[in-house]
DNA sequence: TTGTCATATCATGATATTGTGATATGTTAA
DNA sequence: TTAACATATCACAATATCATGATATGACAA
């Protein structure tokens, strides 16, 4: 298709009474973009709610904190799954948690994940 | 291990004075989540952000309307990705477009979009 | 100490997702 | 018609992610 190289040469004016010309409107949305690192990092940060197991973690979570068997308990899943999720939702800094004894207490790291989490869930429920 | 069996017996209650039993707990939280078709919608939909080519894609279309070319050329990828994603995108309700003439114009659905893409660029920011 | 419990880590096969080349569709202009 | 362009779909190899079994760690009780 060659886009790249033909696209600046002959755009179609059919459309420059109610839209910049194309080659403007890309300069300037580009300007107004992250760049490469944060989209990654951002990425890696909402890949972490693209599981229903994490998310059902993150749901419990919003409603008050709890160790890892009770998440256990209340997800019927097994110790194995809930603490490898676990693993990988701190590493994102999505969940902390405070030893004690030998249980592990987790809550959620700040307000960002209950909204995150409550505006995606508003936005399939409606 | 087996913990489900033995979960509900030998509850220690070195802590009973600070939190509720685990039985309770557990039944309190459960009543308080979505069901598992929920959580399966979304997680499928918090998927979609966890790819960095469709989040350059949201956040382009979060400062302003793009036909796809435009969106090929301001993020220097070809076609058949973009447009893919596109799919993926209008797919799972996160853009929407507009035939003109032989362009097609995308846009956000609507502000919860943006409004998570913004929090979670927050989020990874701070 | 020894045992048990709560939790964490490692390894792995099954499955899903990625970007992209090849190709198709549909629109406009000549 | 034909050609050129904008966009969409299909197919696929490379890569990533999943849940889980096996196993390790660390705390407390006996």
């Amino acid at each position: 298709m060659e886009m790249k190289n033909n696209n600046l040469e002959n755009q179609n004016d059919d459309m420059c009474e109610i839209y910049d010309s194309h080659e403007e409107v890309v300069g300037r949305v580009k300007e107004r973009i992250p760049d490469e690192a944060e989209f990654t990092e951002l990425s890696e940060f909402f890949k972490i709610f693209g599981n229903p197991t994490r998310l059902k973690i993150i749901s419990l979570l919003s409603v008050e904190d709890l160790c890892v068997c009770d998440i256990c308990e209340a997800l019927e899943l097994n110790q194995t799954t809930v603490s490898n999720q676990l693993r990988i939702l701190r590493a994102n800094n999505i969940v902390k948690y405070q030893k004690e004894g030998k249980m592990a207490r987790y809550s959620l790291t700040d307000l960002h994940i209950e909204m995150i989490y409550k505006v995606g869930l508003e936005h399939i429920l409606e």
